[in-house]
DNA sequence: CTCTATGATTCTAG
DNA sequence: CTAGAATCATAGAG
């Protein structure tokens, strides 16, 4: 089934042979009455174009991602693009970790285009080649100009249907790349210590009901550089980790019970009138809410109990000192019944805002693999 | 590399 | 909407 020159050749001179022949016109004009009378039944399948929902969605969402906009404005349609994703910036710094996003970006925008650009091309070239074919046959055969276009836009069709892959992958590929590079997830760093200390500070001193309101939420934000929602973020955190594993977290506790402590003491009254303030800062705040101070105010002092009950009554200055260095070691220990009797118990006993607290926290053997690590079990 | 700490997101329930 | 819980994905220490 090669096609020769040879054959070519025949088929022209047949085909021109067939031109010249006398009975042509005859035959012309009988072919064109059939087809009048056929032609009916073509023209009820032209009409669909019922631009398909798909494809729009895939060309709006193209163009909001600035790979299908304007084109070599390009880097600033991403880049605007980006910054709209960004939601108002959030913060300054992210525009060098954007940059890496817009790079790709581009890249994407660019291998679309040109793969867009090459399939118009092919669809540009087959219909020229098709219609030249059917002005050709036009000359042995009636060829309606209905039909032509009929011809022009199954070709349209087929190679949009090619293109709308091509819209489809690009923006699989756009979703990837926006979850790779604006999900914060990715980008996360952790908070400066200061503004650890500070979120610390406020959650240790009001332990008994860490729920900052929305405008204790708005100063400690300011105060740490942080958005609200990080700070939400930060407290939402805490407190489900701080309740999980008390025991890993009572060092800290006591760090900053002190801490604040210190400042109280020094400072005198700085936040009067707080919901919890005299009791918060002291040292009451973390534990004692309700009735838990008596819990271990009524503990046998064992030992260090160091921090926290003697802390609670003693004059803060003077335990500063000596609480730094019973934690200084490793201190509060390990085995020591203090650590087991107060921390679970007491816990419960506020009833708080951490009712179910698991029993075991310090020490506990039971705990899951992992959970209570060596140092605080011995 | 592994392992833990940690900020963020997602899901569920109220 | 929020809090809690689970989970993800990275930062950072070893």
């Amino acid at each position: 089934m090669t096609i020769t020159d040879q054959s070519l050749d025949e088929a022209q001179a047949k085909k021109h042979a067939l031109n010249c022949h006398r009975m042509k016109p005859a035959l012309f004009s009988v072919l064109c009455e059939i087809k009048e009378k056929t032609g009916l039944s073509i023209r009820s399948s032209q009409e669909e174009e019922p631009v398909d929902p798909q494809l729009m969605r895939l060309d709006n969402m193209l163009l909001a991602e600035g790979v299908a906009g304007p084109e070599k404005g390009g880097g600033s349609a991403a880049a605007a693009a980006a910054a709209a994703a960004s939601g108002g910036g959030v913060s300054p710094d992210n525009s060098i970790e954007h940059s890496d996003y817009r790079s790709k970006l581009a890249q994407i925008r660019h291998i679309y285009h040109s793969e867009l650009e090459k399939y118009e091309q092919a669809c540009n070239e087959f219909t020229t080649h098709v219609m030249n074919l059917l002005r050709e046959q036009s000359r042995t055969r009636p060829v309606a100009p209905k039909e032509m276009e009929r011809m022009v836009s199954i070709i349209h069709r087929k190679f949009s249907a090619i293109q709308m892959q091509l819209k489809q992958s690009t923006c699989e590929a756009v979703m990837i790349l926006r979850s790779r590079f604006l999900d914060a997830r990715r980008k996360r760093r952790n908070f400066s210590k200061q503004a650890t200390e500070v979120l610390n500070e406020y959650f240790y001193s009001h332990l008994s009901n860490p729920y900052p309101s929305e405008e204790a939420k708005e100063e400690l934000a300011k105060k740490c550089g942080i958005t609200v929602s990080q700070v939400s973020n930060w407290f939402g955190n805490k407190r489900i980790r701080y309740k999980k594993n008390i025991g890993k977290f009572q060092e800290e506790a006591n760090i900053y019970a002190v801490k604040t402590a210190v400042s109280v003491t020094q400072g005198g009254h700085s936040r009067t009138s707080s919901p919890t303030p005299p009791s918060s800062a002291g040292s009451g705040g973390s534990f004692n809410l309700s009735g838990s101070g008596d819990m271990f105010l009524g503990m046998p002092g064992l030992n260090g109990d160091s921090y926290s009950a003697s802390q609670v009554r003693c004059p803060i200055s003077l335990q500063v000192e000596s609480l730094r260095h019973s934690m200084g070691p490793g201190g509060y220990g390990d085995n020591l019944g203090g650590g087991q009797m107060y921390s679970p118990r007491e816990m419960r006993a506020n009833g708080s805002w951490q009712e179910a607290v698991t029993p075991s926290s310090v020490t506990s053997p039971t705990e899951g693999p992992g959970s209570v690590h060596s140092d605080t079990s011995n």
